[in-house]
DNA sequence: CTTGGAATGTCAACAACACTGACATATGCT
DNA sequence: AGCATATGTCAGTGTTGTTGACATTCCAAG
C-alpha cells in the first residue's frame, strides 16, 4: 500500500480506480459534496432557533408519519436524550403532534402539524433544487452509479433502513 | 410539484429520474451514505481526544504539506478561532508543525509530524477501506456516476478547491 | 517612515448537538 | 407480582461551530 496501490488492485482485473489517490478523491468528494448537501437547509434554519437536527427530524416524520419515538432513534442513530430535546421543541412549536399508541399506549406516534409540513416543504424544496441541479447535469446513469456506490458506503443496518423507506415509497 | 413530478420534467425529455421521489431517496441516500463514510474515523478517534475536526485538519495538511492556516481555512470553511482551537490542540501534541513563511512571516506553514503521519495514516486506512469496498461493489462505472454527482452538487467555491486538489494529485 | 491593511493568534461567551449515567412513569407481558 | 419495554427528564460533559473584540506582526503604499 505504501506504493499508493490499494491492496485489493492485485490480480489482472481492471481495478485501477481502486488506487490510494482514487479512493482519496472520492473521500474529499464526499465531503465537499456533504457540506454543499446541508448548506441551503442549514441556511434556512439558522433564521430560526432550530438546527440541522430538526429537520432531519421534520424529514423523518414526513416520510414516515405515525413513527415512534423508538423508530426515529433507530433511523437517526442518536441517542433519546438528544432527540427528545429535538422533540420537545418542535412540540412546543406546534410543529409535531405526538399521539399516544391505540395498540400499545406505551408509544408515542409522531405526525406533522400543518405548520410543521410547511417547515419541511421549504427545507426540502431546498435541498431537493440543489440535488435536482446535480442530477440533471449529471445525467441518469451518473445518478444510478451514485445511488450504488451511496447504498454500498452504508452500514448494514443503514442499508436496510434505507431500503425499507426507499421501498414504502410510492 | 404537488403531482411530485419535479418542475424541471417537463418537455419530452427522460428525466423521470427527477421526481420529487427520485430525489428524496437521493437525499436519503446521501445522509445515510454519510454516516458510514464517518463511521470508522470516528471510532478511532473516540478513543482519543480529537473529534471529527481534527482529522480533517489532519488530512488536508497531509494532503497539502505546508499549507497556511488561510488556505486551510478556506478549505474547511470554517472560523479561524475555530480552526485555531483544534490546530493548537494538534500541535501541542506534536502531530503538526507550524513554520514562520520565509517570503511571508505573517503566514504559517503547516506540517504534520511523524506521529501526525501516522495518525493520518490510521485514520485514512480506516476511511479508505471502507471506500474501497463500496467501490469494489459498485464498480467502475457506478464510481464515475458517483463522483460526477458529488461534483455537480458542490459550491461552486468548494468545486474549484476539490479540483485543485484533485489536480495535483499524483 | 508612517500608516493602513492583511494574516495570524488569542480571549471570552455562547449555541447546537452529541454523549453518558441515573432515575421516573406508564405500560405490556409472563 | 415482577420484569422488560417505551418514553421522558435531569444533570453533567465534550466537540465543534459561531460572534465579537483585541493584539501582534509584517507587507506595502503613500
Amino acid at each position: 500500500m505504501a506504493d499508493g496501490r490499494s491492496s485489493s488492485a492485485q490480480s489482472g482485473e481492471n481495478l485501477l480506480f481502486l488506487t490510494d489517490e482514487q479512493l482519496r478523491q472520492g473521500i474529499e468528494a464526499m465531503f465537499f459534496a456533504y457540506r454543499g448537501f446541508t448548506a441551503d437547509p442549514d441556511r434556512i434554519l439558522s433564521d430560526m432557533a432550530y438546527g440541522r437536527a430538526h429537520h432531519r427530524a421534520v424529514h423523518f416524520i414526513n416520510r414516515a408519519p405515525g413513527t415512534t419515538v423508538n423508530n426515529l432513534l433507530n433511523i437517526l442513530g442518536v441517542t433519546k436524550q438528544s432527540l427528545n430535546r429535538v422533540l420537545r421543541t418542535l412540540i412546543e412549536d406546534g410543529l409535531v403532534e405526538s399521539r399516544i399508541g391505540k395498540a400499545d399506549k406505551r408509544e408515542r406516534h409522531l405526525f406533522l402539524t400543518e405548520a410543521g409540513r410547511a417547515l419541511e416543504q421549504k427545507l426540502s424544496d431546498a435541498q431537493r433544487a440543489r440535488m435536482r441541479m446535480a442530477f440533471r447535469d449529471a445525467g441518469p446513469e451518473a445518478v444510478a452509479g451514485f445511488r450504488t456506490v451511496l447504498e454500498a458506503m452504508m452500514d448494514r443496518e443503514m442499508r436496510s433502513a434505507y431500503s425499507r423507506l426507499k421501498d414504502s415509497g410510492t
